[in-house]
DNA sequence: CCGCCAATTGTTATCGATAACATGATACCG
DNA sequence: CGGTATCATGTTATCGATAACAATTGGCGG
């Protein structure tokens, strides 16, 4: 049928030049603002959709930003975005979201791709990346940004904690409340990063502590969740109960391990401990509720946001590093 | 610095036009393959990196998919999403995605913005919309599938199942299992359609039982989740025991009611039967676990992906409505 | 050796909005 | 009343890739 209404056809219909409706619906305030109403109101009336593409290739500003996760289906990063989708859409932004699968190897090929989209920032989630990403991002005049990781060789601002130090908290709390023999609940090596950093941050504080050395329990590759953690403890019986303290992960992992660890007649924390990471909601709610660390999934968002909005103000020459930190947050399973 | 490479560079640095190099770098067979082989080398070299968004102004497909949902905070919603951008992702799609944080008026707006895209496809969740809506999606050549839903008068295609169904199979359940006093808990009624529907189904099933009415718990304004059906719970006290059977409206405040009620001695499903919506993780792994209906998150996005290739390779011409169904899920808890 | 076909590469115009510059109209000043 | 500032609108060129068509080359049959 009709082919696309464009300003052109606006422009015919109220007998005015294609400019001059470009700028009344921008609302450039050198239109007249009789002929601002009438071109917005036959626009209106044609049913004309603007055209951003069209925009993004003659203006070389795309309106968006990249942003990668490891995954949506995950509370905190999903908090993440959603601080980042409220914070830029207000700035006229529109987010481009990739997901790696918690593999370096589908992030350069997400980067790649999201690359040719032009957006004016790049945001990656975590600090570790395949070689060639640098040489992808850089000699760019991109602005990339690292969150949710503290990279000792960043790619240019970061916004984020450090895993080990958060891990440190936890092993530091169980130390002092008496517990010795602790096993970490985790993925398999390999690709998932933070979770390998979250592990050694949890073996070199024990040894810190002069506790024994750190048992790991292998919950099955990344991503772990719930019923990984509650499928491994219940595979282990109740063989789990010569350690002190299962030092989780994450918070869905420890409430799985809850939950198979209360079936088999555990008693949490008495006979047994159980940590988590990143203050989820089912740490707060199950019962009992879980010892974790809170790692402000929306700040961090909420930084991003504030970041970016400095580099596309000029204010920002040299790289940011922001760390949020972590804290530690009691619960009754320690 | 360096301004952007583009194909007219590659072009003039092998002594072609940029038109081989487009073909070249397309993997369009015409060309020589030794041509083909260098012209993609130099432009490695060159750091070229392929505009998408010239090559969406010129042919006029964006390679975008828009897709609103309620919010990616879900861990059902998410699955969605990952299938489609699975199954999209492979036949060279993107996704743009748009929250619509459960407010109609929201998605309208976002879906206005998401237009100025010029997207191939729009994926709406759930079927209620504002007014305007129909208009925007209207007369554009665009496909409209609507999800997650079974909508009386839809905008276009549909994949989803009916909420009242699925309640009523929860609602029969309890009926045969001899309970009678049933209480709703949810949302407060107003911007969650989805909410209002189950609730009404609920309502509906419990008067064909000859049940006496059912009572709504107010959980708060939507979203509702964990934290919401525990501290409603935890606020009414023991006052809930005259309840036979709490029906939720998802799995995660459930979750929360189940451990709010075991927090204060109450017995599950003995003295309180309490039931759930939508298989969340969190339902199979709690102790006991949560009896639910299963709604096939990833199965709704498979589906979703089938039907646009169908529509994009010009398959299908009439809508098509496709039902997912629902099946109760029996767990510990009823 | 001519002509036709296939293989390969080139030329031109185009998608829609807008920056930069130009023009026309009106007002206002001494 | 001439000249200049101000307001409102118009003209032209352009962003990068590619569809449609044109041109060139070499090969092969007759």
């Amino acid at each position: 049928m009709s082919a696309r209404v464009t300003m052109r056809d606006v422009a015919l219909a109220v007998g005015m030049s294609p400019m001059t409706v470009s700028r009344a619906l921008r609302d450039d305030r050198t239109v007249n603002a009789k002929t601002r109403t009438r071109v917005r109101q036959v626009a209106d009336e044609l049913g004309y959709v603007y055209d951003s593409t069209a925009q993004a290739f003659r203006t070389q500003k795309s309106g968006f930003v990249a942003v990668t996760l490891p995954s949506v289906n995950n509370a905190n990063f999903a908090e993440t975005f959603r601080a980042l989708t409220n914070g830029l859409g207000e700035a006229g932004l529109q987010l481009l979201l990739g997901s790696t699968n918690y593999r370096v190897e589908r992030e350069e090929e997400l980067v790649r791709q999201l690359l040719t989209r032009n957006p004016e920032a790049l945001v990656l989630t975590g600090g570790h990346h395949t070689d060639e990403m640098r040489k992808l991002v850089q000699g760019r005049g991109l602005p990339v940004i690292e969150m949710w990781d503290l990279p000792a060789d960043p790619l240019g601002h970061v916004v984020g904690f450090s895993n080990s130090d958060a891990m440190a908290h936890i092993v530091g709390h169980l130390a002092s409340t008496g517990r010795r023999k602790l096993a970490f609940v985790g993925a398999s090596e390999g690709a998932d990063m933070r979770g390998a950093v979250r592990r050694a941050g949890v073996v070199q504080a024990a040894r810190a502590h002069g506790l024994p050395e750190v048992v790991t329990i292998d919950a099955g590759p990344a991503p772990v969740s719930m019923r990984h953690g509650n499928a491994v403890i219940e595979a282990m019986g109740r063989e789990v109960a010569q350690y002190d303290a299962l030092v989780c992960v994450s918070d869905p992992v420890a409430f799985g391990c809850l939950s198979a660890a209360q079936r088999m007649g555990l008693r949490v924390p008495d006979d047994l401990a159980i940590t988590g990471f990143g203050h989820f909601e089912v740490a707060r709610v199950s019962n009992p509720r879980i010892t974790t660390v809170n790692v402000q999934a929306e700040d961090i968002g909420r930084q991003v946001v504030a970041l970016l909005q400095g580099i596309f103000d000029g204010d920002i020459d040299s790289p940011v590093r922001t760390d949020v930190g972590s804290a530690l947050v009691m619960g009754e399973t320690s």
